[in-house]
DNA sequence: TGGTGCATTTCGATA
DNA sequence: TATCGAAGTGCACCA
């Protein structure tokens, strides 16, 4: 890892055309070859980067940052160099999870009750020709629901959900099948279009799901 | 900006639960209140961070970063500091861009003749309920016709045409509206799905465009 | 201020 | 390798 605190201006021609006028930058160049242009605000993405493999190119004042795949190309020139390091890292041992989507179908696989009474599991992951559903259950009834979980509930998951109860419903070993928009919060525009194609919204609660579990059981850390 | 290189251990509580274990990495703090955990590899994003504002207090060994929005935590527990220097870098003048889809919407307004011969542009951001068509144009029969445009020409941007052909067709004013799905590149499950539904692709390629355009226009730089 | 759509999205899983 | 969906997405634009 090199940091270097420079004046500089950069030119980015790949996908897009791209260009920075002179001003003071931090400029991040990682040990796999990534290039980073970071400025003093914004959030964590880089005013410009190159994602590796690229190859650097240190010309005096001029360094070209080339990627070896789409051959985009970032042109750094340097007015002044204000402050230069190299420090070594090593590979960094990764980031350990907890809390997102999977975690919401494990939970709602084990315990049905926030969908309705008397349930039952088909399977996870219900395979379809266009992808396979979160859950496949069986009301009290008997009859199948289609289960799509959501950690944000908007409107792509709604239309995702009506792709696949339009082909379980050609299903005559399936249909008729309803449809179960399950999601930590649904945005209201999202449950206005499902409603409208009868599909109910059930808004999960994590910390309650992960209550109604065996306390004991083994969590991540 | 200040730059600090130290071996530490990451933890968050938010909208998950994540853990770094102990090693050297690089923290990035940002005069806006940024912070950034960045390791030697990967791209441009961070292995954890927090988004502005935020309060940081350092209590020896234990950095608390506390969003003041939503009150997520990062907490940074350092072994040992290896660099750290500060860097008054000033505010960024920012980024100037251009070949993005603003971009192809207004040259594709300015000139109609990729999508056909004859054509005439009734009106960009055509209005709707559910929100604006790109762009509303009448073909060389005075039909009017909807187009989507996107840089990559992907499943979503089908279903999001799908949807205004539907409500547009319901206004006798309008209808019949045909629909034309234009972008840079287009996926064949896309192209399939679009065609499917009598949906025109057409593939735009943006220098020709820019190119069609007269040359003494001023361009960004 | 909240909702929607774009992004040089990036990233991971899967076929 | 391509494709598809998720992201602590961030961000700008608009109501």
């Amino acid at each position: 890892m090199r940091l270097v605190v420079a004046r500089c201006e950069v030119d980015y021609t790949g996908r897009l055309s791209a260009h920075l006028p002179m001003a003071p930058r931090v400029l991040m160049m990682k040990a796999d070859g990534s290039f980073l242009v970071h400025s003093d605000g914004g959030s964590y993405k880089p005013l410009n980067w190159m994602t590796p493999p690229c190859t650097i190119v240190e010309d005096e004042k001029l360094w070209t940052v080339t990627s070896k795949k789409s051959g985009d190309q970032l042109k750094v020139t340097i007015d002044e160099i204000l402050h230069d390091s190299s420090h070594e890292l090593g590979i960094d041992p990764g980031l350990q999870k907890d809390g997102v989507e999977a975690h919401l179908q494990e939970l709602l696989a084990a315990d049905t009750a926030p969908l309705g009474k008397g349930w039952s599991l088909v399977r996870r992951e219900f395979p379809t020709a266009i992808g396979p559903v979160d859950l496949m259950c069986r009301n009290s009834d008997g009859k199948h629901v289609a289960v799509e979980i959501k950690r944000r509930g908007e409107i792509d998951g709604v239309e995702q959900l009506t792709r696949y109860l339009e082909l379980l419903n050609r299903d005559p070993l399936l249909a008729p099948v309803e449809g179960i928009f399950a999601a930590q919060a649904i945005k209201p525009q999202a449950r206005v279009l499902a409603e409208d194609r009868g599909i109910r919204c059930v808004v999960l609660d994590y910390d309650d799901m992960r209550g109604a579990i065996d306390e004991s059981q083994p969590r991540l850390f």
